[in-house]
DNA sequence: CGGCTGGGTAATGTCGACAGTCGACAAAAG
DNA sequence: CTTTTGTCGACTGTCGACATTACCCAGCCG
């Protein structure tokens, strides 16, 4: 989410990441190039620009012709989106795991217990948060710019189809199973389970997600 | 690369394709709106359509308020965008290993030895046109549509960038090598073998070629 | 009654012109 | 001679208008 708004084109950007987060804009709706060009006092060429900025983090469906449309995502897609990103930061991760030291290890841990706490008090504007910090420790060591390209991308695009959802999804019990699963392969040091580990973490949060 | 042409936008995007592949455009050179459209006779707009369809898969780097140009992969890129490769496609391979029959592999053989054959004749086109059939069959069985999304637009992006290099890559013994450890590993029906091949396989290319 | 046809509407695709911004060079100040 | 500042050219960013295409629905025909 960038901070700078420096051309009307990213102004576009994070007033369409608004109406997503907010929920005004819901899954199959069509954005309107006139539309949102009036509701800005601006030209659609602006507009335009960043319905192409938005396609390419697959936050936006292109029909050529017809318009730009929020992504319904099938129970398929959705899966294929977390498996890849499984893929990916299993790899990321397991790729640089001789790279955390002890006290990394042990704030995962912490962050995780946090998570827990936060789930049980149902606060799951602060799971998400604690969630993507956790997140953020696991993968800040690679520095594959490709593959950080294609995780933050597929991040973004997840984080904002199924923002609406968190509430139905956590149950404190699986958090804690799951992330301290991660945390006890790293600690393994044992780089194909960790791998495998990450990996089944997005898979069974995806295949979740699929089923409501 | 689209053989349909119904907007201006897909022409353009089709004409940069020829421009990348003759080399009439090389890595770091600028790509000029208005220059572009005179070139075809048409406006602005749909060049720069076409531009942000070319940044989303890597072919073009985009520089705000300053213009587009053919990206300049540094050895580190270079290598991470083949790892990332690797990574994906291993997966997409390994994860559908049981539905190679017996004749596939033995096709998969086939493609190997003619692309000995070829490389030996230094046909480095038909190498490539080999090779390309042969990673076509191998990822053919997957079918998860984000991890596709994304392996075609590496494949794409990386073929476009080095496509001028070719034929000073391929020595007929290391394809031969190579690719059969590959049909190998797909023989003896072990995933985590196959995935470990599949994935050093690109590392090794990408390696090879951040060195020239 | 169902399917096809055609016109109208509303959206995207394209246009040419103007405004804003960056980079380079040159002139002036220290 | 070095540094700063001013100016210029060329490119991207934005604009409003026009062209084209897809969708909807009414009316016709089988």
């Amino acid at each position: 989410m960038p901070i700078i708004k420096k051309t009307y084109k990213d102004q576009v950007v994070g007033h369409v990441y608004q109406l997503l987060l907010t929920g005004e804009l819901a899954p199959g709706d069509q954005l309107k190039e006139s539309l949102l060009a009036a509701e800005m006092g601006i030209s659609r060429a602006p507009i335009r620009e960043a319905m192409k900025e938005l396609i390419m983090n697959g936050l936006v469906d292109y029909r050529p012709q017809v318009g730009n449309f929020i992504p319904v995502l099938s129970p398929k897609q959705i899966i294929d989106s977390y498996t890849t990103r499984g893929v990916l930061e299993g790899y990321a991760v397991m790729s640089t795991f001789e790279q955390f030291a002890d006290e990394e290890i042990g704030k995962l841990e912490n962050l995780t217990a946090q998570m827990e706490s936060y789930a049980k008090k149902k606060n799951h504007k602060m799971v998400v948060e604690v969630g993507g910090e956790f997140h953020d420790l696991l993968i800040s060591k690679n520095d594959n710019v490709q593959l950080l390209e294609y995780t933050d991308r597929l991040s973004l695009k997840l984080h904002i189809q199924f923002c609406r959802h968190w509430s139905k999804l956590y149950s404190p019990v699986e958090i804690g199973q799951r992330h301290r699963a991660i945390v006890e392969s790293l600690r393994l040091k044992d780089p194909t389970r960790i791998e495998m580990v990450v990996r089944e973490h997005y898979v069974e949060t995806g295949t979740k997600i699929a089923e409501l």
